[in-house]
DNA sequence: ATGCCTCCCCGAGGGAGA
């Protein structure tokens, strides 16, 4: 089974992109981050028609995600628990039901910018309920990933020129370090049990020619319950698409798991 | 570089992204 995570940077400018690669790679459950729609306005029958089921937690302008699904999807839960006033569309989680039931959650990490400030609170704050949901998983003791788009740069080698991103909110002590707490609960991160040293990326700016000179970094993640991780086969990121026309910023990241 | 693009809102130009 395959799984892939993909911040789009809104479906309605990624449709044609997106279909193209989701043809071409053919994943069984894309978890998509940045939709930038409401549930209303999601193309869902273009997926249907793919063989997709499709479930949606979107908002107006910003954020959103979604889970396609070539298999059925129950139990699907949105937002983030711990905060019944938070309006941002950020989690959405499902279990798939293939022979072996896999409990899915697809996140878009807040920003955090300008760090310090009310955003980068709030991105902190948000990471403290991402905890106590990924403590609930571990508990479960079932196949069980977080994936999605975390912005965070978790380590040196995860940036093309880390001392650019010393002050920023992506890669600050804090926030590498409530990233860290949270893997060390007991979780595998996919592409780094598979893939070690720098070099590999899954987001390059628009401006300024990242991506022709490879000033990328890597904040796409797949944390995986130890249960899950038994199951790991290869984490990918296919990064050849952040070259063609109309690319979102990101690039998809995507496991093999042996179900 | 308090922003070199690109997205969203919708029909100008500002907010957000990372």
């Amino acid at each position: 089974m395959k799984i892939a995570t993909f911040n789009i940077n809104g479906i309605k400018a990624r449709i044609n992109a997106l279909t193209v690669w989701l043809s071409e790679a053919n994943p069984d459950i894309v978890l998509l981050q940045e939709i930038k729609s409401v549930d209303e306005n999601f193309p869902r029958e273009h997926f249907e028609d793919m063989g997709y089921q499709v479930e949606t937690h979107g908002q107006k302008s910003f954020n959103g995600v979604a889970i396609l699904s070539k298999f059925p999807l129950e139990d699907i839960k949105r937002g983030l628990p711990g905060d019944d006033a938070d309006e941002q569309a950020r989690w959405i989680e499902a279990t798939v039901m293939c022979n072996t039931a896999i409990r899915v959650c697809g996140l878009y990490l807040p920003n955090g910018n300008p760090a310090p400030g009310p955003k980068y609170d709030y991105k902190l704050k948000w990471m403290e309920r991402l905890k106590r949901r990924a403590q609930e998983l571990i508990v479960s003791e079932e196949p069980a990933l977080m994936a999605g788009d975390f912005n965070i740069i978790a380590q040196p080698e995860d940036a093309a020129d880390p001392k650019k991103w010393q002050d920023d909110a992506l890669y600050l002590p804090k926030s590498r370090a409530a990233f860290w707490e949270i893997l060390n609960i007991g979780f595998t991160e996919a592409f780094r049990a598979v893939h070690q040293g720098p070099g590999h990326y899954s987001f390059w700016d628009y401006q300024a020619g990242s991506w022709q000179r490879n000033n990328g970094i890597r904040i796409d993640h797949f944390l995986l319950t130890p249960q899950c991780a038994d199951l790991l086969v290869d984490c990918t990121i296919d990064f050849g698409i952040r070259g063609r026309e109309k690319p979102s910023d990101h690039v998809p990241v995507w496991i093999s798991l042996g179900v």
